[in-house]
DNA sequence: GACTGACATCACCATAGGCTGATACGTTAC
DNA sequence: GTAACGTATCAGCCTATGGTGATGTCAGTC
């Protein structure tokens, strides 16, 4: 079984769905928003602590979390007037699966030999 | 052990040096050049064949492939004047490896209510 | 009820990145 | 050698996207 990305190949869906998969790459291919995640993997976080940890304005944290929240990586907890961020572990699971099954159907391949004649 | 992302975290770099990361991320969070790995995830092909599979021109399929090879994700193989792309399995393993273990990281996190107090 | 703090939204600018046509380069075929 | 083909590179356009300051909104606090 391979990614969800195209409609062909052998079968079953994948973990995510296939447009969420670009929007949850495209989320993660940031560096502050992959530094985000890195921090929101080891603690839930508000908007507050990721400014001191990142020294990014507000403003633009505002951004990037909105953008991971639309990609479904992170839940928002609201907690009085703060917000808590937290990483969801599914959306990583699901791309660390289509992954390992893209790098062993590449193995497979590359051992093989498979390649089309022009 | 945790993501390559960031400079703190417990120990030995993980699978990727850490600015190929965002590299590599930015190359796969691109519809077509997703669709291009996943061809190639089956089998070798050349530029040819891409630009019949996916339809698009030849000068844009040239220059996604040279993002992908400059981000380490495929190889090239000269064949007479034909050329050969192959996806290289490490670059897939080295992110799934990377994905799991911030997802295994995240449920943790999760599980045991991690959340930094404001 | 007025104020402060946390957070989101908006409008704007600058840059990056994708697509295209034109073109250059190397290889095979004649 | 010349022509045809496969591929890479270049310059230009256009859209997407990241960063910023100003502003709005809501929840606590006095």
């Amino acid at each position: 079984m391979v990614m969800s990305v195209d409609s062909d190949a052998s079968g079953a869906p994948a973990t995510g769905t296939a447009p969420d998969q670009a929007r949850v790459l495209r989320a993660l291919a940031d560096p502050l928003r992959m530094r985000i995640v890195s921090l929101l993997s080891r603690e839930a976080l508000c908007t507050t602590h990721l400014v001191e940890e990142t020294g990014a304005k507000q403003t633009n944290l505002s951004n990037h979390l909105k953008i991971l929240r639309e990609a479904g990586l992170v839940d928002t907890e609201p907690c009085g007037r703060f917000t808590y961020y937290a990483l969801r572990p599914e959306a990583l699971t699901g791309l660390a699966a289509d992954f390992a099954a893209l790098a062993s159907a590449a193995r497979l391949t590359a051992e093989a030999g498979f390649k089309r004649s022009c």
